[in-house]
DNA sequence: AGCCTGACTTTGT
DNA sequence: GACAAAGCCAGGC
């Protein structure tokens, strides 16, 4: 693995109008129907592991995002919708879940780890 | 240019 | 097992 940073887009001439945040989103619209996935997941996919933060902060920024991303698919290590209350309304997130057959209790994805999407495991293949 | 914030995660008490 | 603190990076002011 490099030693500065796993970012594919790293090593390569990107344009300076690409964000952060539009890598985060192309994972997160990658994400299969009826999977979810953690922040920390897509930050290590992105190179950014140690920073699951900046995944929450860039999904800040996805409401704005054209097309919209698929952020109720996108939960804590735990499972929980820990970002429900940044939606239009805190139950939508849950609501969007059931809508894909997932399971929401106690506003955590029951059998998460069944449903979990590892984009550092799934896009690599 | 510098300080603050944040939808996480891990570790320690 | 619950609570507290630290680390991390990028964007906004």
């Amino acid at each position: 693995m490099n030693k500065k940073t796993t970012n594919p887009r790293e090593n390569s001439t990107a344009p300076k109008t690409y964000s952060f945040f539009e890598d985060v989103y192309g994972v997160v619209r990658q994400i299969p129907k009826g999977r979810v996935t953690s922040y920390g997941a897509i930050a290590s996919y992105l190179g950014t592991k140690l920073s699951a933060r900046m995944v929450g902060w860039a999904m800040n920024a996805a409401h704005n995002a054209r097309p919209k991303v698929p952020a109720h698919r996108v939960v804590n290590r735990n499972g929980l919708l820990t970002g429900k209350a940044h939606f239009a309304t805190p139950s939508l997130m849950e609501e969007l879940l059931k809508k894909e057959k997932i399971t929401v209790t106690a506003d955590k994805v029951t059998d998460f780890k069944q449903l979990f999407w590892d984009p550092a495991v799934e896009l690599s293949l």
